[in-house]
DNA sequence: TACAAAACTTACTATTTAGTAAGTAATCCT
DNA sequence: AGGATTACTTACTAAATAGTAAGTTTTGTA
């Protein structure tokens, strides 16, 4: 009768994470998944049976996505400049979307989230975390880049100056991320 | 009948902050206030219309906030490297309770909300920048801070790691925002 | 091609949320 | 002391939200 799309479960998914990174977890409901997807209420449910499973799951594919652009990256043997390059195109594409980053908006809504999914959290930070900076101390071993602290501090400075940089950006405009985005680069670059 | 408080408007606007700070704004709901101050729903609406209007409030009242801290710190001379002390003792704080700044939880939300808030966030958000900024830049003439970015640039980098530096603390713990404050000062203390 | 499983829909319930209207108690003012 | 004003309460309503149960259509497979 109505056209069943066979990858309902992935556009769910979709769907979702545009909704958490634009208006945030705690903002939408399934009904407004559904209205996009021109399915019912009760087909959201039928993929994933409460809210929570389906954030779970969104997590787990960002876990799984920074895993495969890993080895992707390290298979063609890019440099660590062009490995942060693409790393930092994705935060430019977040301002570009009026969006921010998935963890930044999660971690305004953290206190509200069952402990499973905080554990996942936690599990996708850190491994974002640690390959920054894998790329970081990549990069100060071959010359690339040039900085005084720790490649663990200055993997800390570099990801709050981006996941706060969207944020403010939203608030008063592109220009301040750029200034931002600039400024890490230089300083990545001339030390 | 019952106990009347004279300062019910104000506590409403203390655990609206708290709630924001802590839940996010879209995670609570006058209940929960309602809950917490002993009253019934409606003694809310009269103090506040609607939740938009709280919020209002709430920004209101930071605006006021720092334009008194301004001009305290300023009416009893606070050096820069004081001025910007306290500053950062206000994050600290705030990932001792297990909270994140005002702006950064708002940031989440940004795109739920009417055109009125956010303006009003806008001004906070200028104001706030302002203020660092002018620290920044008395804190380089003296001699107190070495950098060599622009005083506006050095305080979007070091806004940005403060505001997801307490976002990350939530997460992977107080440590990696430690790690951050140390970073930030010693970085301003010897360039 | 029949049957089972998958992918839904319809139809419902219970709870939360936002909000209003009307009434009441306390306090303020003259 | 009486009347107005403030600060509520009680008692609603309408809509949104989360979720379930049972039935229907579609699709893959034996």
């Amino acid at each position: 009768m109505t056209a069943r799309n066979t990858d309902t479960k992935e556009e769910i998914v979709r769907i979702g994470t545009a909704l958490i990174k634009s208006h945030g977890y705690n903002a939408f409901s399934y009904a407004d998944i559904a209205e996009k997807l021109q399915v019912r209420n009760a087909a959201i449910h039928y993929h994933f049976r409460g809210k929570e499973d389906l954030l779970s799951e969104i997590i787990d594919q960002y876990i799984d996505l920074y895993h495969s652009l890993d080895q992707q990256l390290k298979a063609v043997g890019a440099s660590a400049t062009v490995t942060l390059e693409k790393f930092i195109e994705r935060y430019s594409c977040l301002v570009d979307a009026n969006s921010i980053c998935i963890i930044g908006s999660i971690a305004s809504d953290y206190n509200t989230l069952p402990v499973s999914v905080k554990e996942k959290v936690n599990e996708l930070v850190t491994l974002v975390l640690k390959l920054v900076e894998q790329t970081l101390a990549s990069g100060k071993k071959s010359g690339e880049f040039v900085f005084r602290e720790t490649p663990k501090t200055q993997t800390l400075l570099l990801m709050t100056n981006l996941a706060a940089g969207v944020q403010l950006a939203r608030i008063t405009g592109k220009k301040d991320y750029d200034t931002i985005k600039k400024a890490i680069i230089r300083q990545l670059k001339e030390g």
